[in-house]
DNA sequence: GTCTATAGTACGATAGAC
DNA sequence: GTCTATCGTACTATAGAC
């Protein structure tokens, strides 16, 4: 992240990282698949922590309330909030690392989609439940980066969601 | 399409593309940024019918029926079903091509986001409601592509964002 | 650890259309 | 004469094969 800031993403070589690692590049590419990589180390936590969650909410608890509790499980990991925007700042610097973000994120909605399909929620609706939470995910958190923000992750993830009641509740 | 149905996208050269479309390498890079952007040739058209819907949107429309305007402005689009069918084989098979129709999912999410922002829809509601219209879209085209599936995709649409509303309209 | 294919970039030349 | 399209070549870095 160091050299991705320095230099930009682009202009960073897998021999500058491995050099200033320490390692060789081989070894750079046995610990990431690809450069993009290693900027997104903790999305099978996140991943799993919200699939947890879908999977350990009360019986009677509709889709909705499954992905609110998937919402707030993932409040731990969004604390540090510097680093998040660093990171931030380097991901929005480069197309191919948007892609990156973005296939992580779907990943997600898969997983949140198999773990409502799991407690018995049909299609399309756990498609459709998880899509929308993940969406809801997504703009918590900008709207918790974002600059001037004072709030925490889970109290934005949790007005959100309100709101999206309030919003697909019109005439 | 045809070299990547054949013989896999990874396994497809740039040469070979050229090659058989009569041109050099260097002309294809002309027309295209690269590899995979051969495949996502009418995403400006779509953005552009749905921005122009949610614009044209009655006054009194909400968020969410303006994101239904949108849904239906497609459906001129997605005729063809077999093409549709066959192209998303492609990009199922091969990671990168899913990350970037992501990105174009998400650019179609932000061009939604301020076509709503421009009709005097504050934030987050915007960044909300786009980011669900965008998942309803998703999941619609998936059921209408899907094996078996005999409705058309206006239809389908349709009753996805009639479902979303009892979804999130829970306890 | 070594080797290599290939995507993608940079810069430049040429030539036809109107 | 200007604009636009194709092609030529050399090069770098990623990423995969062995």
């Amino acid at each position: 992240m160091e050299l991705y800031l320095e230099r930009g993403f682009g202009q960073t070589t897998v021999a500058q990282i491995a050099e200033r690692a320490g390692v060789t590049e081989r070894t750079f590419f046995r610990y990431f698949t690809d450069k993009r990589e290693m900027l997104f180390d903790g999305s099978e936590r996140l991943q799993q922590l919200m699939v947890d969650a879908v999977a350990g909410s009360p019986a009677d608890a509709t889709p909705l309330d499954s992905i609110g509790t998937a919402l707030d499980a993932v409040g731990s990991v969004f604390v540090d909030l510097t680093r998040s925007r660093t990171r931030q700042v380097i991901i929005d610097s480069d197309e191919s690392l948007q892609e990156r973000e973005l296939i992580k994120r779907d990943r997600l909605a898969t997983a949140i989609t198999g773990a409502l399909r799991d407690r018995g929620v049909e299609e399309p609706v756990a498609s459709l439940a998880a899509q929308t939470g993940i969406g809801v995910f997504h703009v918590a958190f900008a709207s918790w980066i974002a600059p001037g923000n004072t709030l925490g992750y889970a109290e934005i993830a949790r007005n959100l969601l309100a709101e999206l009641r309030i919003v697909t509740n019109g005439s």
